[in-house]
DNA sequence: CCATATACCTGGCAGC
DNA sequence: TGCTGCCAGGTATATG
């Protein structure tokens, strides 16, 4: 489920609950997930120092490291009561006096790893070949109007590969290209400069605005049941086929399949 | 280098 | 009810 808004919301989620806060034990359950849980992460201890996030990864820092996780498709991170049974598909513990946070992951596409303490977590091998984040300085329109030159590649597959702008996912790539009225299978070079700003705003604003969301969600679920990364996902085009165009009302949202993933979209009012 | 396909894994749902 | 096939919010890797 989680794109960067559910990231952040999460990642937000775990500083306000555990920040400071001593890690008791850590125990790994199922460790084979996307890649196998390092022996490390379950020797970890002390308090927790930072929270981090970069595209889709959050890093918790500890003394002894850095633990890194990635939700995948499926995953979250929940926080229970100590002790709590153990439910199917929850994979990894951090046990802390006020309360475990538990990686629940159905799929198991996603992953823990580790960095020593002796690097920092920007080092993470992963991030290498990442595009910028979209809520900083680094990107705006004309960013992405240089990274789109050259491009053939259709612009909701390019905003996909996370080498204009990380953190944009199938659900936000879609919502994204509606707002900023431009068609998912248009090639990235084709894209005017206008049209790059306006989907640079969009992808912020759509980013900016479920975080928002996310926010306030997170605050009326952590007080009842701790889950984290619970999102009322509300779309303006995402699996709305065969519904009118909430924008123009006269065209009927169509669905796609672009690289094997399902991309939605206005043939009235995206060019 | 660029573009495309495939693999990983489980569960929910529509249709028969 | 129970089966089958399709779909699901990610991304590393292999192949043209």
């Amino acid at each position: 489920m989680p794109e960067l808004p559910e990231v952040e919301v999460t990642r937000r989620g775990v500083e306000n609950r555990f920040l400071g806060c001593t890690l008791l034990q850590c125990t790994v359950r199922q460790p084979r997930l996307r890649w196998p849980v390092p022996e490390q992460i379950a020797l970890m201890s002390g308090p927790l120092l930072a929270t981090h996030r970069r595209s889709k990864y959050l890093f918790l820092t500890f003394e002894g490291g850095h633990v890194v996780v990635h939700l995948g498709m499926s995953g979250s991170l929940q926080i229970v009561a100590n002790d709590a049974p153990w439910r199917t598909h929850e994979h990894v513990e951090w046990r802390f006096a006020n309360g475990s946070l538990r990686l629940y992951d159905p799929r198991r596409f996603g992953s823990v790893e580790f960095i020593p303490p002796d690097q920092p977590w920007t080092a993470y091998a992963r991030l290498s070949h990442l595009g910028p984040e979209p809520l900083t300085d680094a990107f705006d329109g004309d960013v992405l109007f240089k990274a789109t030159r050259g491009r053939k590649l259709a612009i909701k597959l390019f905003l996909l590969s996370g080498v204009p702008v990380v953190g944009v996912g199938n659900i936000y790539a879609s919502e994204s290209l509606f707002r900023a009225g431009i068609r998912p299978g248009k090639a990235s070079a084709r894209l005017t400069r206008k049209q790059c700003h306006d989907l640079a705003a969009s992808i912020i604003g759509v980013l900016t605005e479920s975080i928002a969301r996310g926010g306030s969600t997170l605050k009326d679920f952590a007080g009842v049941d701790g889950t984290l990364g619970h999102f009322q996902l509300h779309t303006d085009v995402y699996d709305r086929e065969g519904l009118r165009c909430k924008r123009c009302e006269s065209g009927v949202i169509k669905r796609v399949v672009q690289g094997q993933r399902s991309t939605f979209y206005c043939p009235a009012c995206q060019y």
